[in-house]
DNA sequence: AAGTAACATTACTCGTGAGTAATATCTCAT
DNA sequence: ATGAGATATTACTCACGAGTAATGTTACTT
């Protein structure tokens, strides 16, 4: 009765969901179809329903699959406790490094997860919300201006993030380093040259 | 032969254009209905044929519209001659402003432009490379770092945009003015507190 | 008042693609 | 070697929604 049961399944199941990631993170929701994504796994429409009750079923598979990815990831990146004021920006910069290692690591489900899911927008506030915790920290502590809302710091440190993602890190224009210090820089330091920083 | 002709056609392909840009704002494309659309119109299916080739054809047409605002705006606000440099935050500031204020005058056309649109991503390109050049002209000018890619700036301040659009200015959450200043103030000066940054 | 565009309707077609019923094969435990 | 569950297939159904054919109505021009 307990043999090396259910491995030919999983292999299909895992084919299948990797075809079905690859074809909503390239053609969305509508545009792909049931009958392509067994196609590029090898099998036909009937074995697709013998792994998932329907086509949204796989797509919040996979989208649940980012979630819980991301998580794990804002659990395991968690600040840890004082920082010397110099550490600050080397700290933040490699906050967002891991950050967008983690997204290009998988494209497929960033796509989905981030720009595809109807859930996007509700992800991306979680995420919001507790990169606005870790911010507001730093700023207790002094080394963030007090008179800005991190809040609204995380908004857009996300758009940035979200921006850059689709525009250089997927097409594989930038590296997750080289985007890493480019946007940490801007949002420390700001825009303004010097002379009129320091008058 | 020169009555006032057209004039009830008319009246109805805007009611079909209007109902389209709020059904394809609310639900993306494929979830609107042609059926749908014409009932918020008041008409019936081969009304709408009438009218348009197409329901994609509606959608490009909308697109089409939002493109041409944006043009239009853009190339009304371009930036003027030499700037003092205390007046740069400002100007600056008013821009983005402006721009704000744009998104928020016709929300469905935005949504669909600026996020629902296959061209979306095209659009935006359009767009940073505009904000890129008029950047440029004010980092040669020395009112910004010299080493900063005005590019990268570019993407990193349409980001934020399209981010606090979403969340922030569409569910009016928020008016044109006071997500400028954020915005501005933060990519100006950065988020180091200035003990730090002075150093 | 009558002819003619313009504007609209009722009643269809027809492709597509999700999901299913019935059936077959493969693999292992006994 | 055989029965049973797991894995897969062939051959469908069926709803939905885009688009169309045929026809009717309105309103203005002369």
């Amino acid at each position: 009765m307990a043999r090396e049961k259910g491995l030919k399944g999983m292999e299909s199941r895992e084919r299948l969901l990797a075809a079905a990631a690859e074809e909503f993170a390239n053609r969305g929701f509508h545009e792909t179809k049931v009958s392509t994504i067994v196609k590029r796994a090898g099998l036909t429409q009937p074995a697709f329903y013998l792994y998932f009750p329907s086509k949204e079923a796989v797509f919040d598979e996979l989208v649940n699959a980012f979630r819980t990815r991301l998580h794990a990831l804002i659990g395991s990146s968690r600040f840890e406790a004082q920082v010397e004021a110099q550490d600050v920006p080397k700290r933040v910069r490699m906050a967002v490094e891991t950050f967008f290692r983690f997204l290009e690591a998988t494209p497929h489900l960033t796509r989905i997860g981030l720009f595809l899911a109807p859930k996007a927008e509700e992800i991306k506030k979680e995420l919001i919300a507790l990169i606005a915790f870790n911010l507001s920290a730093e700023q207790q502590a002094g080394y963030f201006r007090s008179d800005l809302s991190m809040k609204t710091v995380a908004e857009c440190l996300v758009g940035i993030v979200e921006r850059l993602t689709l525009s250089q890190l997927l097409p594989g224009i930038k590296s997750p380093e080289s985007l890493a210090s480019q946007v940490v820089d801007l949002l420390l330091y700001g825009m303004l040259s010097m002379k009129h920083t320091s008058a």
